[in-house]
RNA sequence: GGGCGAUUAGCUCAGUUGGUUAGAGCGCCACGCUUACACCGUGGAUGUCGGGGGUUCGAGUCCCUCAUCGCCCA
């Protein structure tokens, strides 16, 4: 770098690109993101919410990151031995889908054809090229991340650490195998959880069939009726349930009805009339039947199922409701929840009726081998032709899809894992509730607590290839005897029986078994795989090194803080918490910070399916990484989601696109001002892909933007005119009005910063920088400082506290946004390479490695701000006169100022500023100032001032000025007086209240009148 | 159905323990190339604080209720 700073190495608009190609690294070759094990310091550590190597990173993770990086700069400036733990990871379902689909669309082969080792290698390369993209966004994003550390939830140091988890709780009787109802992803194959599933309405049918009652006599009803969206499932049926009690189920809906009858407002009260009717009409026509059925089913009935011809039993159960349809239900404990439950309660058979793929297996008949779309349609056709189909509904249903596949959701019964919750969920719940574990923002914590508070167990098997494989293998044929033989004196293997299907469970803790560990016998291995939710739960501990107690688990454990988003509250914070505390003993992190959501302009959330995304690095290239980082901070208030219009780039004239619901899906846009195509990420056909891509941003990151080159340009003129700058100690003798003044600001300043970020309040902490640095630092020291920076006696002090304050604000400025402030921190050193009042000394090499402004409480003034807030009242009445009375900017102007003495010994210093900043001069101070003959007049700060009009007066604009300023003031004065006059407010509020208002008042009569006296001056002249 | 949050200027949002006539940024209007910055400067206009009720001398702020939107859970 050159040491000149002339101008031409000073852009008049900072270079976002060039601070960032040149910083970051810089201080990846100085391993400042690097931290080792140190126990003379203090630790500071956080660990990354691994990213999913599924896609690249969006505005979401731009927040997340951004923030994080702004609390370990920042802990790392203060002192502490910061440490960043970064990673990604392997998302198990979310990535198999991707990769898998791509194959199937680029070379038509399914998983299968591949095989498991095949698709796995396929996704490693699929892994490696994202990882290397994100870990590439976030160091675009200027992350201080320690990536020598960086880890990845499938590589071997957390896989050690899943098979230690596993086979303790294995060990320990926490794991299980069981049979139990899943969502089934019939496309994927796989389980998945509850919530890769979401909701969503199609429309459908309502399918009433009828089931022959079995030897029915004359009085009994020949026929039950059941009704279904989901016809083909009747062929797993095993029972149909009608209420134990439908004359006391209707007399209880009958109840509530009524209740909210009473309660509901007018216009809803004959929906609620009408329900109840209804009702009514049920109880006559129908609740006789139904009691005869449940006698029936009391008797042991039973009813034959059509097409298969299967007797099933008639059951009495709650889950029959009297109140809806004909009050009878089909029970198809293999394929519904609700049946599952009902099938338990009943003992009932639960009859499979599906293969993994989708088809119907052999339980289904003839019907075996058809798709459930092709079964549905020959099962109706064929009740139908049977005279067993009483009618079809059209009607709206919930359908469940699979998040990952989109494909809907069978419910279907499989083999799974589980982890038992008891005491682990306990544990976590303990761990929030006595508050070693602190959330924040506090009102996350009762979903917390609500959501272990249920203690389900855990699913932890996914039938997928991509994962860690569980560690266990089936013997269907050993004894234990031969168990015990085979693995005499080994302490990394342990067995369960698993009665359930008659044969042994064996965990290996390290080694993987062989087929013929056990003599005589085969072992097979499980070929499931672990749950993400499982690896990454033991994150905070596995990347420190667990289960060796490393240096770096002893140091940087419980790590400090963990900031992430709210969905993963129970999926991912508590997982960690209760496996933390199962492996290490001790929670993970001290605090959790839960931030916003980031929204689009309709308030929708962001997603690359929505097309409403926005790429960070799309914002980077436009606006830099600084202007990302500031305005998502800015953003980040403590309740609020952050909502971002958003909008295209035309690339062929950069004009702004609005985006829509409509063209957000649209492969191509035309510019509306331009006329010409530009191409968005939906493209796909060539016509489309030859067109440049129009970057997706939001105008909010302007904010942003306008702040760094607002600070670029403070520091650019700082730098311009240190050029003989000496370090020396300021007395404070030597410090004028404005140096203290800033001085004291900067304090109040640095501890509102602090105390900002200490409560994870960036929002405020943002805007308390933007406010100092733009409108104190920028619009009045800068300002100030000019005249003295070109008086030769002055200059040197002006130069140090301009550099001294530039300094602290780079610092504090520095967590948030680190290129800029790098840039200017290395060009100021070379200016002013020691800097600081009372003691000046060499800077820091990097602004990453400062320390943290300290609080100086003495240079605090509570005096000097209240004396510089009257100066700025007056400049601004000033500046007001000039812009309304139409006196153009460089015509001088003057004026004198009525007031007492002590003001005027204050103030009257402060001439060369009303000269410099407004063009005013003031010619007189004092009590006895008298009006000139043609003035306009202003109150301000406890003084009347009157600007000299001789020169300029401009009559109807001053009567407009004035005439506004007494309506507002008669508005003020009536308000107040109404206040005073009220019996109430003068016996009840307090005296110092009451005392504020009177003061208040009279200061409003003087100010009204001293207007009205100049309006009939102004219309005397007129 | 239960829970959480939101509703303040055209837009995006602040608003501390209830106490002068509610603020910022963008946008808008007027003026301005003052030797850091037009991604700028100076000034200006803009609000039934979602609706209704209540507590209080006093409510954007506390309570109840309704509406709308978003998220989570069933």
């Amino acid at each position: 770098m050159s040491t000149e700073s002339n101008t031409a190495e000073l852009p008049k608009q900072y270079d976002h690109e060039a601070a960032q190609e040149r910083w970051y690294p810089f201080w990846l070759e100085k391993g400042f993101f690097h931290s080792e094990p140190d126990p003379k310091r203090k630790p500071f550590t956080i660990v990354i919410p691994p990213p999913n190597v599924t896609g690249a990173l969006h505005l979401g993770h731009a927040l997340n990151n951004t923030l994080q990086d702004t609390l370990i700069r920042w802990r790392r400036m203060q002192g502490y031995n910061a440490l960043w733990m970064p990673g990604t990871d392997h998302a198990g379902i979310a990535t198999q889908a991707v990769v898998e689909r791509r194959i199937i669309e680029e070379e038509q082969q399914t998983r299968h054809d591949l095989g498991r080792d095949k698709l796995v290698e396929r996704i490693w390369v699929w892994k490696e090229e994202y990882e290397k993209r994100i870990l590439g966004q976030l160091q675009r994003m200027g992350c201080s991340c320690d990536w020598d550390r960086t880890r990845f939830t499938l590589d071997e140091m957390c896989a050690r650490a899943v098979r230690h988890t596993f086979y303790r709780l294995f060990k320990d009787g926490l794991v299980y195998r069981g049979t139990r109802l899943v969502n089934w992803d019939t496309h994927l194959q796989t389980a998945v959880s509850d919530d890769e599933v979401f909701h969503e309405a199609v429309m459908g049918h309502f399918w009433h069939l009828k089931y022959p009652v079995i030897g029915a006599a004359k009085d009994e009803p020949q026929f039950v009726h059941v009704a279904t969206t989901r016809p083909e499932t009747m062929l797993g049926d095993t029972a149909v349930a009608v209420h134990p009690d439908p004359a006391a189920a209707l007399a209880a809906v009958e109840v509530e009805l009524k209740e909210k009858l009473a309660a509901a407002p007018a216009k809803d009260k004959a929906t609620v009339q009408a329900q109840l009717d209804e009702l009514a009409e049920r109880r006559k026509t129908l609740l006789p039947t139904l009691i005869k059925l449940r006698d029936m089913a009391r008797a042991g009935r039973r009813v034959l199922l059509p097409l298969v011809d299967r007797e099933i039993p008639l059951v009495a159960d709650e889950w029959a409701k009297p109140e809806l349809g004909s009050g009878c239900v089909k029970i198809t404990p293999a394929h519904d929840p609700n049946d599952y439950e009902v099938g338990k309660r009943q003992s009932l058979p639960m009859v499979n009726i599906l293969n993994s793929n989708g088809t119907l297996n052999d339980n289904a008949g003839k019907y075996a081998k058809l798709t459930m779309k092709a079964a549905r349609e020959q099962v109706v056709a064929d009740l139908e032709t049977l005279g067993l189909l009483e009618k079809v509904e059209d009607r709206e249903i919930e359908l469940a899809h699979s998040d990952r596949s989109k494909t809907p959701i069978e419910p279907y019964l499989a083999d799974q894992w589980f982890v038992k919750m008891d005491d682990l969920a306990q544990s976590a719940m303990d761990a929030v509730s006595d508050g070693r574990v602190k959330i924040v923002p506090e009102r996350y914590t009762r979903g917390y607590l609500d959501w272990l508070g249920e203690k389900r167990d855990w699913p932890v098997s996914r039938q997928l290839w991509w994962g860690h494989q569980i560690p266990v293998w089936y013997s269907k044929t050993a004894s234990e005897a031969e168990l015990k033989k085979a693995f005499a004196g080994r302490d990394d293997v342990c067995w369960h029986r698993d009665e359930e299907h008659d044969q042994w469970l064996i965990g290996a803790l390290e080694e993987d078994l062989t087929e013929d560990a056990v003599p005589g016998h085969k072992l097979t291995r499980e070929t499931d795989v672990l749950d993400t939710w499982f690896s990454s739960g033991l994150w905070p501990h596995s990347t420190l090194g667990w289960p060796d107690e490393t240096p770096e688990l002893k140091y940087y454990y419980p790590t400090s803080t963990l900031i992430t988003s709210r969905d993963i509250i129970t999926l991912w914070v508590a997982r960690m918490v209760l496996l933390g505390l199962y492996n290490v003993g001790e929670i993970p992190f001290r605090e959790v910070y839960i931030h916003p959501k980031i929204l689009d302009g309709f308030g929708e959330g962001m997603s690359k399916s929505k097309g409403n995304g926005v790429d960070p690095l799309d914002v980077i290239d436009k606006f830099g990484a600084d202007s990302l980082r500031f305005s998502l901070a800015y953003l980040t208030t403590e309740t609020q989601d952050v909502r971002m219009p958003v909008e295209f780039e035309c690339p062929h004239c950069h004009a702004a696109v609005e985006q829509t619901k409509k063209n957000r899906i649209q492969p191509r846009i035309e510019c509306k001002k331009c006329g010409q195509a530009f191409s968005t990420q939906w493209a796909r056909k060539p016509e489309d892909t030859v067109l440049p891509r129009g970057l997706v941003l939001s105008e909010r990151f302007e904010l942003g933007r306008n702040f760094c080159n607002k600070l670029w340009n403070a520091a650019r003129f700082a730098l311009l005119n240190l050029d003989d700058y000496s370090p020396a100690p300021v007395s404070d003798q030597e410090l004028a009005v404005e140096d203290r003044w800033i001085l004291s600001r900067l304090a109040t300043v640095t501890a509102e910063t602090t105390a900002a970020l200490e409560t994870y309040r960036y929002g405020d902490a943002a805007r308390v920088l933007y406010d100092f640095a733009w409108n104190e630092f920028c619009s009045f020291y800068v300002e100030m400082a000019k005249g003295r920076l070109q008086d030769a006696g002055a200059r040197p002090v002006a130069q140090r506290v301009l550099a001294h304050t530039l300094d602290a604000l780079v610092r504090l400025l520095h967590p948030m946004i680190p290129f800029i402030t790098e840039d200017i921190w290395q060009r100021l050193g070379e200016a002013a390479p020691a800097r600081g009042l009372t003691a000046p000394a060499e800077a820091a090499a990097s602004v990453m490695i400062a320390s943290w402004p300290e609080v100086d409480d003495r240079r605090q003034d509570a005096e000097i701000e209240a004396r510089f807030a009257k100066f700025q009242e007056l400049l601004k009445g000033l500046r007001d006169i000039r812009s309304r009375q139409n006196i153009p900017p460089k015509a001088k102007m003057k004026f004198t100022v009525r007031c007492d003495g002590e003001f005027g010994r204050l103030l009257e210093p402060m001439e060369p500023y009303f000269e410099s900043m407004a063009g005013a001069q003031a010619t007189a101070w004092g009590a006895d100032v008298k009006a000139p003959e043609t003035s306009a007049n202003f109150f301000a700060a406890g003084a009347e001032v009157f600007v000299d009009l001789a020169d300029h007066i401009d009559i109807d604009a001053e009567i407009a000025r004035q005439t506004k300023e007494q309506e507002r003031l008669s508005g003020a004065i009536a308000q107040k007086e109404k206040q005073l006059s009220n019996e109430s407010f003068v016996s009840r509020a307090p005296a110092a209240v009451i005392e504020k208002e009177r003061a208040a008042l009279a200061q409003l009569k003087e100010l009204k009148s001293a207007a009205e006296a100049a309006l009939a001056k102004l219309s005397a002249r007129r």
